[in-house]
Order: structure tokens, then sequence, then C-alpha cells
DNA sequence: TTGAAAGCGCTACCAG
DNA sequence: CTGGTAGCGCTTTCAA
């Protein structure tokens, strides 16, 4: 492990010198630069992570995280927000801070507002989970421009201007729903698709992904109807009912996005649970009861917790120590849960 | 985040002292002692772990690292060697080094061999993939007596003077496999049991796990018979083929452990792929492929990765940070994978 | 029993 | 354009 007081002493001068050569600040003679560098190479050198961390503390470096509340309808959140607040103390004992603050699900103007406020306090980087609306992006674009790295979460919006995307990619999810069915259908089913609204990307996404992975089994997994819930329970539980009662040929429910309990209540007052095969998504309280009593076959997670810390380890290492994101898109794992490994 | 500066000064001693007391190291007038806790537990005083970290270097500190050697049949160990890399990259730049050797797989005294050598070259704790054998856990007793601390990785010694246990819980991977096998069986199948040997612990807890989360549907989920390939694909080829020669009736395969691609050759040569339901354990590159042909239908894996990192990670929050571990026993996730979501 | 000081590796600031 | 120095929080050693 070579030092910058090793490159210093070899290279004959300070180790103020080495820094500015090594991290492009300030001005320095060409050839000393050169030399310095060369000698850097040689020696391999990496900069030790604790020494920077520990010296940028006076940096006084400040995240802001805009993220969806999870007090409506859909309490995926909360696993997020366990994951940011584990990631924001373990960066506050390193003088970091983390404001972490909600947004209205569908109100892009306060999504802006709460950006521009987190701004003026003087953040150093942003995670957010984006509301897809031309407002959002021309201000993640906007700070961007600044010098202030976006992360979006959960959600992406490309062509923004963002530094990384963390979360789910939507058309693989669907994927693994689809191979899923294949195999406890056994190859046979008639599927009900219940979806929060196919104008949201994320879920028409989980919809053709499913399709795709089904292809080639379309003579006999047949999709029989697509409804809409609008990720909320009552509907979804309104929507389910009425589908169900209408096609008592299905034998196989798809929930591709939230209403997840409203669906299975419907399920429930059919008297079908235990019937049907059902397969959903994410982990929430309900499913997890839903799950450990039957009536949800299998759910499919995306790490919520990593949604939730990853971003801010993205953006500490961007700001803290230089390290540019390997990717621009960070895919979250899927992860089957059944009653045997959900905990 | 009050620091030992602070409350050096409002206790009005030095910082050494502080240090003494906090760390119980030296000697320190009780009343002193006394005051400096007070102030202590009234800031909440929590030690910075990068300033613990980078004055620590000096001590020179060393990890040992035992495990199976994955050139045999079993290249699951691989994974756990990408984790163990991975990690040992991070401590260096700390300034701890970590010595990884591979033992013979069935010769305990080889392992205690190994053991010794590393005490010798000074190592201050040890991860180890223990055989379970006396004089094994006899070894590990005596280090930890010594004063270094002992890791057990994948598999388990219990009442050895371990630290910790890194691994799978087998019988939770059983449940899991059998929960599976309900699932994609429609709840009715005759099953074939393919086991390295009955006689290891983990292997009979998979099979055992596996009966558990299928009491209740014995009527009509029945295990026609277990037969033991000892880890080997030869062996597994051998008596896989003559399992479902024998017993025609079998339509689903339990491969409770490894051997996994000689009993898939063994289905294949019968012509039997894709009408057999086949459940394994691990992703290793073999199982992989067999995954992706659809000869395998669904494999449970165990974050080897983690395997080999978590350990490490146990052992320097123990020793540098003197944080011990919070359980005795750190289970790895089960994590079910398909087709669609194997990568 | 205690204090003072040096050092881990890096950054930042002030002179020159 | 460059050197010197102080400081991030903690440990360790040497004196007192």
């Amino acid at each position: 492990m070579a030092t910058i007081k090793q490159i210093a002493n070899l290279a004959g001068v300070s180790r103020g010198t080495v820094d500015r050569v090594l991290n492009n600040r300030g001005t320095v003679n060409p050839e000393t630069a050169a030399k310095v560098r060369e000698i850097a190479a040689l020696l391999n050198y990496t900069p030790n992570k604790l020494a920077k961390t520990l010296a940028v503390k006076n940096r006084n470096i400040k995240f802001g995280y805009v993220l969806f509340s999870s007090t409506n309808e859909n309490p995926f959140f909360d696993d997020v927000v366990a994951g940011i607040k584990k990631k924001t103390n373990e960066l506050t004992e390193y003088g970091i801070s983390v404001d972490t603050c909600f947004s209205e699900l569908r109100d892009p103007s306060n999504q802006v507002k709460l950006m521009d406020q987190l701004v003026d306090s003087g953040i150093n980087g942003l995670a957010i989970t984006p509301i897809n609306h031309p407002d959002v992006a021309r201000k993640i674009k906007e700070l961007s421009e600044k010098g202030i790295p976006v992360i979006t979460v959960n959600t992406d919006i490309e062509n923004s201007g963002r530094l990384a995307y963390v979360g789910s990619n939507y058309l693989e999810s669907g994927k693994t729903a689809g191979g899923l069915l294949r195999l406890i259908s056994g190859g046979k089913a008639n599927v009900g698709i219940i979806v929060g609204s196919m104008d949201i990307l994320c879920h028409s996404e989980r919809v053709n992904g499913f399709k795709q992975a089904l292809e080639g089994y379309s003579r006999d997994i047949k999709i029989v109807e697509i409804v809409e819930n609008y990720d909320d329970d009552f509907l979804s539980f309104e929507v389910t009912k009425k589908l169900l009662n209408k096609h008592p040929e299905i034998d196989s429910l798809y929930l591709a996005s939230a209403g997840v309990y409203g669906a299975c209540r419907a399920v429930k007052s059919l008297n079908l649970d235990k019937k049907l095969k059902i397969i959903s998504f994410d982990s929430v309280p309900t499913t997890k009861l839903l799950i450990e009593d039957g009536t949800i076959d299998a759910t499919i997670t995306q790490q919520p917790h990593v949604q939730g810390s990853k971003p801010l380890s993205i953006l500490y290492d961007y700001l803290v120590l230089n390290i540019s994101p390997k990717n621009e898109k960070y895919y979250t794992n899927h992860e089957i849960k059944i009653r045997e490994n959900i905990n």
C-alpha cells in the first residue's frame, strides 16, 4: 500500500504537491506532475479510503433524499426508509449528514419544491424517487449541471442527466413472474392480470416481461384479461371481484403492482383462496400474511433495503472518494419468496 | 458525534486517560474513571470506526482462512473464494492481511496442521470450513482459549468454542425445497431424493426439512426412495439411473446436495429431462446451464459470497472495533433461482 | 496513575 | 507553483 508520503519522498516534492497532482486541484508544474504520476503508477498507488473520509470531515458534506411518502397505500417504502436510516447512521459517523424528506405521491410541483429547498440548504448530492414528469426531469438536469449529482431510486428518468439509477429492472421482474407461473401452473393456466395502470411504464413493463417469459406457452397459458386498480386496495377489491365473476375460467392471478391486499380480499370473499394460483410483488406486511396463510403462492421482492442505502453509497463514493459509479444502472435482485423462506 | 477529545475536556483529563477508561486498558483512578464514563454516557459517545481502524494500522493484524479446496467436485467454493478476495482487498487497505489456505476435503489432520501453521505465523483470528471431527473441534477450542477467535463457515461445529457460525440453516433450506416442490408439483408427486450421505448432518437436515415442509401433504406427495451419491458426479449418475429405472413412477427429483450434474446426466440419458420436476441446491456453472436449458426447474442458493466475506467482517468488528457478533449464528438467505432470475 | 506527543493517510490553508 | 503545518479521531509510547 503506497502512500502519498512515500510518493512525495521518492519524487522529492511535498505531500501537498502530490495531492494536487493526484486529485487535479490547484496548478502544478507539468514536469513535476508527470514525475509524480509516474511514481504513483509505479507504486500502484490507491488512496486510502479511511484516511480520505476522515480528512473530509470538515468539508461538511450533506446529502438530500426525496422519497415517496409511505404513509400512503404502499408500505413498501417503509423498508426503503429502513435502508436509508441504516446508511445515514453510518455516514453521520463520517461527518456526512443526510436530510430525508417525503413528497406527495402524485404532485410533481411538490417534488420540485422539495428539491429547491434541499439545494438552498446546501446539499452536495441528491437521491430521489422521481415522479416521471417533465418538471421533475428538468429540475434533475438543473441540479446535475450545477454540479449536484442526482441518483434516481425505484423509478428512473432517463436522459435527465441523473448520475445513476438504483432499482428494479421491471421487464426482468415481469419475466421472473412469468417463469414462476410457468412452473407452478404446470404449463397450463388462464391468467387474470391486475395492475396499477398500463400508462405507468414500470407497470406495463412488468406485464410485458410476463408475456415475454410465456412466449412459446401461449397455447396453454392464456391471459384472459388485464384490469387496472390504480394501486388502490379498495379499487383493487372491486376490479378483482368483477374480473373473477366475469371469467370463472380464471385459475391464476398475476398481481403486477400494489393493491395486493385488496385483490386477495376479493379472492377470499369469493371463496377462491387456495383454488387460484397467485403471484405478487414485494413483501409488505399484509402480503407476508397472505403468503403464510397460503393465499399467495409466491411473491417477488426487489431489495427495498438496498434501494434505500445504495444511492447514498454511490453519492459517498462519488463525492468523497471521487469514484464514479461503474454502471449508470444498478439493478436490484429479484428474490422469489414462498412460505418457507419469507422469514 | 462526541469525541474522546470533548470528553477529555469536559472531564478535565487527558485523551489518554479517557481512552484507558473507555477501552479498559491500563489502570485509572476509579473516581476519574467513573466521571469519564458518566460524561461519555451523557454525550452518547460512540467511537469513530474510521479513526479506530486508521490508528490500528501499526498493530499489524492478520487473519487466517482455511477453506475446503474447490478444485474438487464442488465449485461452490469458487464463489466463496470470490467473497473472500473482495473482503481481503478491503482489509488490506486497512492494514489487515488475510492468509487464505485450502485444506483437503476429508482429512482432519491436514486441517489441524494448517491451523497450527497459521497460528505460528501470528494470526489474530481465524475463519474455517471445519471438518466435523473431534481433532478439529479440539483445535478450535484451543485457539479460542488462546484468545484467537474462530468463525466457522458453511458447516458448524457447536460447542467447539467458536465465536460464531456463518452459513446456511440446512433445515430451513430443506423446508424451502419442500415448499417449492409443493408449488411446482401442484400438490401431487412421487419424489426421488438424491443426497450425499445421510450420515452428514447438513445433508440429512436438508432431507428432514424437506419432509417437514410436506407434512400434511403426505397423502399426495410421496417420497419414493432416498439414495446416496457421496457428492460424486459419477456415482450420482449411476444411482440416479438405477433409481429411475427401478421406480418409473417417480416424477420429481430432489437433489439435496452436490452431484447435481451427474444426476441430471442420468435423467437426460433416460430421455426424462423436462418430464421430471427437478429441484437442486446452489448455482455452480453446470447447474446454471441445466436451469437455462430447462432440465432443472429451480435451484436454491445460500449466498456463497456472503459466506466468504462475512466471517472476515465479524473478525474485524471483534478484533479492531471491539464489537462482538450480535448472534452466534449468522444464517445466509435461501434464494430461489429459476431460469428468469439466475442471470 | 496521568499527561504529552507522535503517528495512521489524507486534505486544506497559509505563506512564500 | 510549492512547502509547511494543522487537523480529522483514535491508539500507543514515553515521561513524569
